[in-house]
DNA sequence: CTGAAAGCGCTTACAG
DNA sequence: CTGAAAGCGCTTACAG
């Protein structure tokens, strides 16, 4: 509770000496007002530092304007997804800014389908934005089935119906496997997601054109899958360096198993990149922020973030559901 | 809008034949309330997966029980702060909802003062959770003057007059700093943060105290400011080393700002830890995820963000004002 | 214990 | 162009 006297539209109609119908319809700029009147009450709020109830406005409209994140929770620490989706949340928050919507985290609990219902249903939030994750499926029919509107941040799926919004894999994948084909690699491998992963698969797919048209054979001994954790990066490159000793480059789907992989070259007495080159993905804060700087590709967090808001935004007033490729760019640093 | 046809506690107080007032209280668990009757429009809003539309509630009870996190934008990347909050954030989320309150995000604009009124004058948020920054005063004020209970991540100075949580940074200085005595360093340096900084401030007394307990000098060539920047590192580590070539440890107050410290001693041809042993601080994400592991002093941010979210709501809820010191724990890894 | 009524602070047909 | 009135979906004195 704040201490002012002006808190309400009536208190403002009082003033103005009109009534609180005529103060809502100036306050919101409508067209039936006549111009005058409308300054009057503008001047007035303003001078009061008036800020309408906004719970009020939203419960006559019925509306929140408010979107959910949805938020694993990070009990055990953190993963990539955090990471990602935490940088992207950031984005988001602003690209909902300008829209006068807000970002309202959700944490939904291991083994709790509720929050669906929770947040929307009680009219709390007007949809949900959601990063992609193996059950993807289970969430978006949830949300489908309850007409919830939301966004989620992944390759779309004829199984998920609602908006998408993803990076260019594909060309991710071959931006980083043509790069080391240039710095004149010749047994480039492929550290990959798991296999279920469409992100994964996109990346995988753009290093396998990417080789065939520099005329490069595709080996399957070059290619290995993770799973986007620290140390499956490790397991990964151990793998590589046992099945091909002389492996001379590798695109690693992820920065955080790139740090993993660089680790285990480096342990074996080989150097990045002069030995080994790495390129990793995403261009996370740790990519930058590692001891030897990840060259990897960059998803561009903000865009993406303000993709997501806009068109959760658009989907919730019109019920359009779109998908959205988002270009990607290779940063080169210092690890290949 | 769902498709349900139970949306309001009118259907269910039609269904159970009886008021709106009585299904109130039953859902609420009112005491007036007879316990059969009670139980059956439990049952009944159950049986029809009802949620009771909180907005309304809300209204009606002029709180809004949400609060609101305070960040930057991260147009220009992310700083520590930044990532130290992004992870207190997630712990902060899982301590609000246990009480029953949510999370919004608020951005706030470089030179913008109005997200306070905006988000607390319109009954959008009950109270603020705000990161400490160099601005930490004028927010405070902004905040106290319109009577908005806060809580800040923070050491506590008379001029903020909000609730705080912080970390034990005297103890933390000391552990880390008892820590590379223990391991047999010599010359044991200090890379502070920005001198205005209190939480740098009680790191270094740590640091001197730990010093002094074990008899050794406290020298000023061994003592560098940073800005908690990766850069700052760099610098900092390189006026270090130039000073005292036989520097054989250094407690950096930043994780980040250790990844700087490490490459430069490792360019400078000497080996982390044999040569020069380093200890970060925060234990963020990147102290595990960096090639070379760190060993640092964790900031409990679990535990710490539980208190912010309990504190703020008690302060909401009474007005009470606390202040906290969280206790802090050295993590060896391989760094030092 | 229960209900009718007023109220939270807005919006928006409806009437003028 | 403006206002009186009903309504958004709850809560909570007040009366019984």
């Amino acid at each position: 509770m704040g201490t002012k006297t002006v808190k309400t539209i009536e208190d403002i109609a009082k003033l103005a000496n009109v009534s609180k119908s005529t103060v809502s319809r100036a306050l919101n700029d409508s067209s039936l007002i006549n111009p005058e009147t409308k300054n009057r009450i503008k001047a007035i709020a303003e001078e009061h530092n008036f800020c309408m109830n906004l719970p009020a406005r939203n419960l006559s409209r019925r509306q929140s304007c408010t979107v959910g994140f949805v938020t694993h929770s990070h009990q055990c620490g953190f993963t990539v997804e955090d990471m990602f989706g935490l940088e992207i949340m950031s984005a988001i928050g602003s690209g909902l800014d300008v829209l006068g919507y807000d970002l309202l985290l959700i944490h939904m609990k291991p083994r709790d389908n509720s929050w669906a219902h929770q947040y929307f249903d009680s009219g709390r939030v007007d949809g949900f934005i959601m990063m992609k994750t193996g059950r993807g499926h289970a969430y978006s029919k949830l949300l489908s089935e309850m007409n919830a509107p939301f966004i989620i941040w992944g390759v779309p799926e004829p199984e998920i119906n609602g908006c998408t919004v993803t990076g260019d894999n594909l060309s991710g994948g071959i931006l980083a496997t043509e790069h080391l084909i240039r710095i004149g690699r010749k047994k480039i491998a492929f550290l990959g997601g798991p296999e279920y992963d469409l992100e994964a698969q996109l990346r995988q797919k753009g290093y396998e054109t990417a080789m065939r048209n520099a005329g490069r054979k595709i080996e399957p001994d070059l290619m290995v899958n993770g799973d986007y954790y620290l140390e499956s990066g490790k397991t990964g490159m151990q793998q590589l360096l046992e099945k091909t000793p002389d492996v001379d480059a590798v695109f690693v789907c992820g920065d955080v198993m790139a740090i993993g992989a660089i680790e285990v070259i480096q342990k074996s007495g080989r150097r990045v990149p002069e030995d080994v080159a790495v390129v990793g993905y995403d261009d996370l804060a740790i990519a930058t922020y590692n001891n030897l700087p990840i060259t990897t590709v960059r998803q561009n967090i903000q865009m993406s973030g303000k993709l997501l808001a806009q068109n959760l935004v658009q989907s919730i007033k019109t019920g359009v559901v779109t998908h959205v490729t988002v270009p990607v760019e290779l940063v080169v640093r210092k690890s290949a």
